[in-house]
DNA sequence: TTTCTACTCCCCAAAAATGGCGGGGGAGGA
DNA sequence: TCCTCCCCCGCCATTTTTGGGGAGTAGAAA
């Protein structure tokens, strides 16, 4: 059978994508060759920002929104905490929370079987690809053993773009931090109060401030939680 | 060719594997159909833990913990500001420490080509998948686009496989932290004050303080800073 | 039902962090 | 050469954060 090489040119297209349209144009050629009712890629942004692709209704995409079903939702609380693509029926719905957010998902179309694949980028990107279909278990168990490879990739491709669209709308400025600034602001993150800092390298109290603040202004930061939180993110230091 | 096939038994290979010498073995034999000098799957830990499999030399790997190389590394510290797998070439290896590194990196064994691909998993977990080699860019550049996506499979396949290793040595003692408490040290992550936070959340200080130590203890955290970056690195907030 | 967790509010005093001022020496690039 | 960046040090006063107490509600789980 062609889904292989089909399969193959969706990734190819992916590559060559450059616009938003251009990508869920191909989003709908790979729900023609998988056969499913529903994908979708749905970058999750602590904010409760969204950003992605889906072919579920409106309703049921205003009504997430609305409700913060982010929150709630086993699917997006389950992937969070996973790294391996996950079945839904793996998940826990047995809370009362759970079963009401399923059946209003249900009511809104939302098929009873789905398979979602977290995936996460620099400065703790998350986003979900999931496939979501009608069918009875043993249809879709073979769907996922035959297709689970490649949606790892697809997923894969996807949030490359998506990351690329993302970049292009926000440019970055930032200078380098010096080694020593690093030291210091690595060592607080770590949780050494600014006294201990100072003693574990050697430096008085006072340069220790130098460098803390002078990395604060460096990173644009309104006070030194902040500072860490943003060389955090900006992978500037690791803990 | 049969290399298709070869490797899709790989990745099932890798799904059968229960340790840590299995897990090698598939490594070595992925290593002979690639026909590649050094294959390295890497687990960043900033604290300098490292924990992985490599085929470079034990002097390098030994020099490179003492040197704390992972901190100057052009590829580690290029990766982890990407998603996309990153062919060495494309870094920036025009400082000086970071030429010393590389020609520190040649004495050890190091081939010239590399191409390693970043992985991130739940709890800002960060590791990386390098394919290593000697020859030339043309010949590299074959050996990219012929095996590139095969590589991204691998890598996703071994990290699985590492996560679960590793979940088996620490059984977790984490507490998810509740709504309040992840809009408490949301905000404190962007830089805002005690005082600011409590009105944009509209309750009182001391309720938000409240906040502030019960994640704390949470998170075994010494102060507020630790907890933030904590909880950012574990990706329990995301700013 | 009882128990547990999440959420909300209050006071006081000590410790820590910040904001502002000043100073010096050295290494490297334009 | 000059200029910039990195490295190091001191004192002041103010603001913010922290570490101890305390108490009451509602809703979910057991």
């Amino acid at each position: 059978m062609g889904t292989e090489v089909e399969l193959g040119q969706i990734l190819q297209d992916l590559e060559n994508t450059n616009t938003l349209e251009e990508l869920s144009n191909v989003a709908e050629q790979l729900r023609g060759i998988l056969q499913v009712e529903h994908l979708t890629y749905h970058w999750v942004d602590g904010a409760g920002d969204q950003y992605g692709y889906t072919t579920y209704s409106d309703a049921w995409d205003e009504r997430y929104r609305d409700k913060n079903y982010h929150r709630i939702d086993p699917v997006i609380l389950g992937c969070f905490q996973r790294f391996h693509p996950v079945d839904w029926k793996s998940l826990d719905w047995s809370s009362r929370i759970a079963k009401s957010f399923l059946e209003d998902a249900r009511n809104h179309g939302v098929g009873n079987q789905g398979y979602s694949i977290p995936i996460r980028g620099p400065n703790g990107q998350f986003a979900l690809f999931t496939v979501n279909h009608s069918c009875d278990d043993r249809t879709w168990q073979r769907f996922i053993s035959t297709f689970g490879r490649d949606l790892i990739l697809v997923a894969h491709f996807i949030n490359r773009k998506a990351l690329e669209f993302e970049e292009d709308r926000q440019p970055d400025s930032k200078r380098n931090l010096s080694p020593r600034e690093i030291d210091a602001i690595t060592l607080l993150a770590l949780g050494y109060s600014r006294a201990q800092v100072a003693h574990s390298l050697s430096i008085s109290e006072h340069t220790l401030r130098v460098y803390i603040e002078s990395a604060r202004s460096k990173l644009g930061a309104h006070n030194t939680t902040h500072a860490i939180a943003t060389a955090l993110s900006r992978g500037l230091i690791v803990v």
